[in-house]
DNA sequence: TACAAAACTTGCCGCGCGTAAAATTTTTAT
DNA sequence: ATAAAAATTTTACGCGCGGCAAGTTTTGTA
C-alpha cells in the first residue's frame, strides 16, 4: 500500500487496468460492477492507496452521501450518546455523517441549517431545540432536504418524527410511585425549552387523576440548558421554604433530578425509599449519569437503541424512494428502579 | 432577500455588476477588495441570497477553510465542553469546524484521520485517544496537515501541544489534602488510557515524598472509557475488602471519583470532611458534573478557557505562516474546594 | 453455437469555482 | 496635471469527477 501517490481517478483507473467510468461506478456502489472487476479494483486499491476527491464527487452528484445530525446540545451526555448511535448506523449504511450541536442557541441552529443546506445532504436527522427553534427556518429547511425529527417534535415538520411516548413515561412512574409510597408532586421549569416537558406534565396529571389523586405541580424559574444548576438552586429554595407538597418528587427530567439531589444533600435532606429517608426523588430519561448519583436515580429509560435505529431507517427508506405519509413513531419507556425512589 | 435563486457565481457577479474573479476574491477575503466594491457586492448579497458552492470552492483551493476537531469521546462532557469552546473560536476566526469523536476506539480514530485528510483541512485540533492511539497513523497525519494536539500529548507529534500541567494538579491537591487531614492514597486504573494519568501519579508521588509521607497507590482493573462504572465496581470491591489504605482518596480523575462516590454510597460509607464522615474523596479535572455529586466533589479545575484559546491561536498562527518550533504549553490547575474532601 | 443481455470502454461535456496573465480602469502620490 | 501604484476586468485554463451516448467485449442462456 502506498507505493506511488495517485493523483486522480484517471490515473488510478489506468493503474488498475479498468476504465475510469467503471471505477467511478465502483465507488458509487461496489455492488454495481462485476465481481471480477471489483476484485481487480480492490487489489489496485491496496497497492496504490487512492481515495476519490470528495469535493469533486459531491459537486456533480445530485445527491451526496452526506448525512447531517443535529442535536440541541452535545454537552448533554444524553444527546451525545444518541448521536453516537446514529452516527454509527449511518456509517454502516455507507453514508458520511456529520455531527452538529446547536449549543442551545436559536441562531446557532439556524446557522447549522444553512451550512447543511450547502452540503447538499442526502438527508438530515435533527433533534430541534424545541420551543426556541425558529419554526419558519426549520420548516423551510425540511421542504428542501429530507429530514427526520427526533427527540422533540415540531408539529407536522419533516418526513416523520421518532421519539418517546412521554405521557406513558409519566404514567408509568406515577403508577410505580403511588404503589410504593406517597403520590408524587411534579417538579419542573416554568418555561421548559423542550416540548416533551409538556407531555410529561400532562401524563403526570392524567395518571394522578386516574388513581384518584390531586396532581400538584411545582414550577420553578430558570432559563436555558443548565438544568442541573436550576434543579439545585430552585430545589434548594423550595426545601428552605415551605418544602415540597409531597415527600415524593417526580422531576420532569433526570438532569433536573440530579440537581435536586444535590440540593437535598446540601440541605441535609436524606433521599431514598428507606425508612430513615425524608424524600423520594425520581427522574425521567435514564441519563447516562443517573446510575451514578447518590442515591442512584430511579427513572424511566428512554429506548435509545430503538429511537436511533428507527430514525435512521425511516430516513434511509425515504431517501431510497419509498414515499410515505408523515408519521410519529413513539417508543415506550422502561421503569428503572434504583434507590432514590 | 431571496428574490431570485442565483445558480452560480457567474450569475451573481452579473447581477451585482462586478466581475466574477473579483467576487471570488471577495468571498475568500472580503477585506481584499475596495470598500466601494465590497458594498456593491453586499448589497446584491442581501437581495439575491447567494452562497458559493462549498464543494467547488474547496476543490480548487490548495487550502480550505475547514478545521477538524477530534476528541476521544464526545459522550464525556469534559470533551464536549472543550470541543464547544474550540468550535466557537474557529467560527469567530472565519473557519468551518467539523467535530469528530473517536468514541474510544483506535480504528475509529484512524478512520477519522483518513476522512479528514480527504477534506484538505487548513488545520486540525486533536485530542488523541492516548495510549491506544495508532502512533504511526497520527505521526503520518501530522506531517501532512498542520495539527495541534491538546489534552493528551503524543511525544513530539504535531505543531505543538496544549494541555494541563498534570503533575502540578496532583501536587496542588496533595498539599491541600495533607494540610487538612490524612495524607491521601492514589486511586487509579491499572492501564490508564490517558497518558495524563501517569503524570498525575508521578506528581502525587513527588508531592507526598516532598511532604515526608509514603505514597500509596491503589491500582484497579478496568479497560475502556467507562470510568464511572470502573470506579464504582472496583471502588466497591476495595471497600468491601480491606478498605483503602488511607481515609483520604485522591482519584486520578473526576469520573473515577464519581464512580467511587457511588460505591461509597452503596456501601454506606459517609463521604466528606465533616467529623461524622469516614472517608474523603477528591478528583481531578473539574468535570462539568463534579459540582452536582453528593457530596459535591473537591477537585482541581482544568483551565478549559485557556486551553481552548491557546490551542486555536497556536494553530492559526501556524496556518498563517508563522514558523515556530514545537512547544508544549501547559496550564496550571485551580483548587476547587467542595464538600467531598 | 448462436444470440441477447449485461458489463465494459471510448470520447466528450459540464459542474462551479480558483487562479494566472495581460489589459484596462481607478486611486493615490508627486 | 501627471506618473506611479493599486484595484479591477477580461480572457482563458484547469481541478477531479459525474454522466451520457455509442460502440465493444464479456457473460449467461437456450
Amino acid at each position: 500500500m502506498g507505493e506511488v501517490k495517485v493523483k486522480n481517478m484517471e490515473e488510478f483507473a489506468a493503474l488498475s487496468g479498468i476504465s475510469r467510468p467503471t471505477v467511478s461506478k465502483y465507488f458509487n456502489d461496489p455492488g454495481s460492477v462485476r465481481a471480477s472487476t471489483r476484485e481487480r479494483i480492490e487489489t489496485a486499491l491496496e497497492r496504490y492507496d487512492y481515495r476519490p476527491n470528495i469535493f469533486a464527487m459531491n459537486q456533480n452528484r445530485k445527491l451526496t452521501k452526506n448525512v447531517g445530525i443535529i442535536v440541541p446540545n452535545v454537552a448533554d451526555p444524553f444527546f451525545a450518546e444518541i448521536a453516537r448511535k446514529i452516527e454509527q448506523r449511518c456509517v454502516e449504511a455507507g453514508y458520511r455523517p456529520t455531527l452538529f450541536s446547536s449549543h442551545g442557541e436559536t441562531d446557532h441552529e439556524v446557522d447549522i441549517l444553512d451550512t447543511l443546506r450547502s452540503m447538499k445532504p442526502a438527508g438530515v436527522l435533527m433533534a430541534p431545540l424545541g420551543r426556541s427553534s425558529d419554526r419558519g427556518a426549520v420548516e423551510k429547511f425540511c421542504e428542501e432536504v429530507p429530514t427526520v425529527l427526533f427527540d422533540s417534535n415540531l408539529n407536522d415538520l419533516g418526513l416523520s418524527f421518532v421519539g418517546s411516548d412521554n405521557p406513558q413515561f409519566s404514567r408509568l412512574i406515577v403508577d410505580y410511585l403511588c404503589r410504593t409510597g406517597a403520590p408524587p408532586c411534579f417538579f419542573e421549569m416554568k418555561n421548559p425549552a423542550n416540548p416533551n416537558a409538556n407531555r410529561r406534565r400532562q401524563g403526570y396529571i392524567q395518571a394522578m387523576e386516574a388513581l384518584g389523586h390531586a396532581p400538584v405541580i411545582v414550577k420553578v424559574d430558570g432559563e436555558g440548558w443548565d438544568f442541573e444548576e436550576i434543579g439545585r438552586r430552585e430545589g434548594g429554595r423550595v426545601l428552605q421554604g415551605d418544602g415540597f407538597p409531597s415527600d415524593t418528587v417526580l422531576c420532569s427530567n433526570d438532569r433536573l433530578a440530579i440537581g435536586l439531589l444535590t440540593a437535598c444533600y446540601e440541605n441535609g435532606v436524606q433521599v431514598g425509599r428507606d425508612p430513615g429517608c425524608a424524600i423520594r426523588v425520581a427522574g425521567q430519561d435514564d441519563h447516562p449519569f443517573a446510575r451514578f448519583t447518590c442515591p442512584p436515580l430511579t427513572t424511566i429509560a428512554q429506548d435509545y437503541e430503538a429511537i436511533s435505529r428507527h430514525a435512521v431507517e425511516t430516513l434511509f427508506q425515504a431517501i431510497e424512494g419509498e414515499e410515505k405519509s408523515r408519521e410519529a413513531i413513539l417508543f415506550e419507556g422502561r421503569l428503572v428502579m434504583r434507590d432514590s425512589a
